[in-house]
Parts: C-alpha cells; structure tokens; sequence
DNA sequence: CGCGATATTATGTATAGACATAATAATCTG
DNA sequence: CAGATTATTATGTCTATACATAATATCGCG
C-alpha cells in the first residue's frame, strides 16, 4: 500500500484531489492524520502538513487542531480576483489613461457610507467624486468617501491631478477589505458622462478597505457599459 | 540590529510589511535575501521563507531564483471571492430554494460558447437553461453550454430535478476557471422571469470551467435586481 | 566582440525532530 | 449527574541541514 513513493507536496496534494474526486473520501469524510499519511506516502509529515494546507486555504479542506482534517461539506470554488489601480487597469487594455476631478467637499456622509467609515459617532469625511478616462472617453466614475479621522493627510491633497484611488494605495495601505459586485441603472449624471442613456445598465463595484479596526475609505466604482 | 527575536513567521511578514509601508523598501527593491534576513531577525531560514512566500501569494512580493524577492511595483489587492452552489447560496440568505427547469437541448453553441468550449471544431454541446428561486419568486437564471467530449455523462442527465450547476460540481471537478462580472439590461424573456421590465439591469457572471486542458462547460448567471 | 559553456547564487523544497496550541475526551469532584 | 479539571491528540509551527532548480554572471574560445 506504500509504494510509488510521492516525493513532493505536489504529488501529495494531486493524491488526495484524486481520491476527493474518486469518492474514496466523500465530503465530510474525516480523511487521515498527517502522521498516517506521511508514512503511507514514504513521505516527511511537513510535506504532506504542506499539501493539506494549501488545499485548506483553497476551500477544498476543513482542518481543526485535534478534530482532524475532513473533505468540505459545500465544495466552494475560492477564486481570486485581481484589482488593479484604475490607471493601471486602463493602461494594460492598451488605452490612454486620462483623469479628471469632477467634486471634492468634506461633508458627513450619507447612511450607506457612515455605516462603513464612522458606525459610532457621525465624522465628517472627504467626499471626493473622480472620473477616469480610457482614450478619452469615460472609463469610470469614482465615488469615494475617505475616513479623515484614520487618514488625515487626505484633507491636504487637492486630487486634481492624481486620482484617490491611486494616492491611497500608496500613502494609506489597508490590511484587510471588503468587496461587492452589482448592477445598477445609470443615473442622469453618469449617463451624460458615459454617453449613454439614462437608465442603461452600468456594472457597479462597492468597495471598502480597513487599516486593522480603523475604516479608510468607501468606494462606489461605475463603469461604463462594455 | 538584531534586537527583538521575531519568534513566528507572522511576526516577521508584518516587520516586513512595516518596512515596506514606511518605505525602507519602496516599490521595485530588492529585499535582502533569506539568509541574510534569518540572521536579522534570529530564526531560521524556513522561517523568512514561510513570510515571504505568503506575501509573494499576496501579490506583496514579487520572488524570483536568483534574482531575489523585490517589492512589487504595482500595488494590485488580490481578493478572494468565495462561489458557492447556488442553492446554498439562497438557503444561506435564509431563503427557501426552489428549481425550475427551462430548457434543455443538444445543439452546436454560438460563437462565444463556442470559443470557450470547442475552439477547434465545432461540437455538440448540451445548453441547459434553468431557473433558481428564493421562496417562489426568481433569483438566478443559469443559461449553460456543457461539453459533452469533456462530460459525455451529462448527455444522461435529464435535469429537471437537479440543477446543472450543482450536478457539474459534485460530477466533474474541475481544475481552473475563470470568471467574469457585468452588467446586461434583461431580455423580455428574463423581464418576465425576474418580474421586472425590459432593459432594466442585471448583474451577469460569465464563467468557465476547464479540466486541465479540456473545456467543462461555460454558463451566465443573470441575477433578479437586488 | 559575440556566443555558448560553466559557475554562482537565491529561492524552492524535503527531512527529522521538537515544542506549542487548541480542541476534544476522559476523569475527578461536589 | 452536572460541571470543572486534566489528559490526550491532531494540527501548527520552528529549527537545522541538505539538496534541487532556475536564472543570472562569468569565463573561455573562436
């Protein structure tokens, strides 16, 4: 039963997808320990520790010290998206990138975005509205709401010429962030700025961003149909 | 210089973390090695490695042989979406789940199914159109092309109690995906679904699945509005 | 000088052994 | 028997060492 000798945590890791897959361990099925596996692959047990948490990580796996390891119950596929700075995002499908300010004003948000910057006590924030351009016509609109109590250089910056989403990524770093993806039906306003009709579909991204507990900033990114 | 004794790998990402958003290492340097950063900090060099590798799956770091590990130029935030089956993806809105089968028939795909799935030859593929409710009313259309040269056995699957959606998963792993978000304005068929009305918008995710080099199936989901 | 062979080097990974940690199982106590 | 305490156990991590691998740098030759 110990025989082909797996020798890395590739092959180790492509075993165990194939008996997952195979139904030999079927979901929720609490798979052997890492000492069983180790000796029964002819295998150190950090290789197979390896194998098993990178199939952890990607959903495929349960682990919980002394419960053991089982198969997942729900086989959640765990995909990972990719968000470029805007300029970057534009400039890599080969367009020209132009920006331009359309509002800059500190007010006290409104409910969506003081749930997310201040839950306690309403602060004033930096309410700063941006459009970006692919070869000159509309791109994306950047509706941001930035958290001057967490990121107080923020009310020095004019962002008249650099964009907020490209001046936070490199002056206010986020360890952790949230992400939501939607439609919506374009405004007056983004219709007349994307040359469209008022009403037509706009893909719509909410995005808010923490520097450990303390909120930075809350995006709503429209884009323009296409 | 070598002063606190970073014991865990994690203490050591975040000292490196640290360095980088005070910019001791601003973006594009190139970080001392493994060895010299094991001796830094008093640990062992599986340690730093185990730090660094993380920060590089991260997209923090970018690590080459040789080379060495810099700071990447381009600060992109890589998240990770979670996809589940679309019944649990109701049930946990607290929703009960209902199945309605809308079509089903062998036919060779359009183009950009086609594209996806048979890039070569045109093939007869499987297009199963069904629909996915949250207590009675319409939650999820899911409009699939299946590759029946990849799965043959879904040529057997009537789906009418079973969606394809969650018959793919617990019948053909797959190895890769790749996915796509969007905005689309409702067909009159999809308007009459979801009861809304024509043009209104909808949120679209386009996706496909391969097993090593072979196309599994590639589907859009158009979401009911909220 | 150009180009191919070789040496160097930083990361990638494997190993055996050890201790840490968390969560369950077993035991003790009132 | 319920609740608190202790023992057990599987995973989590660190260490030190060794070898593998890939990519660059260097050298030698025509």
């Amino acid at each position: 039963m110990s025989q082909p000798q797996f020798k890395n945590w590739q092959a180790i890791q492509d075993e165990v997808l194939r008996r997952i897959h195979a139904r030999e361990w079927p979901p929720g099925h609490v798979i052997p320990g890492e000492v069983d596996l180790a000796a029964e692959f002819g295998c150190a047990r950090a290789t197979v520790n390896r194998a098993l948490r990178t199939l952890a990580e990607a959903g495929i796996l349960e682990r919980r010290r002394k419960a053991g390891t089982r198969v997942a119950l729900h086989p959640v596929s765990r995909a990972t998206v990719d968000i470029p700075i805007i300029r970057q995002e534009i400039e890599e499908r080969g367009s020209a990138y132009g920006y331009r300010l359309v509002s800059r004003e500190t007010a006290l948000p409104p409910a969506r975005a003081r749930i997310m910057l201040c839950p306690d006590t309403p602060a004033p924030c930096l309410h700063v509205r941006a459009l970006h351009l692919a070869d000159d016509s509309a791109y994306t609109l950047e509706d941001r709401w930035i958290s001057l109590a967490t990121v107080p250089e923020a009310a020095d910056q004019t962002f008249d010429r650099i964009s907020p989403n490209e001046w936070l990524v490199t002056t206010a770093p986020f360890t952790h962030g949230d992400i939501a993806f939607g439609a919506a039906a374009a405004t007056a306003e983004e219709a007349g700025l994307f040359e469209t009709e008022t009403g037509a579909p706009v893909f719509v991204i909410d995005r808010t961003t923490w520097d450990h507990a303390r909120a930075i900033t809350t995006v709503r990114l429209v884009y323009a149909p296409g």
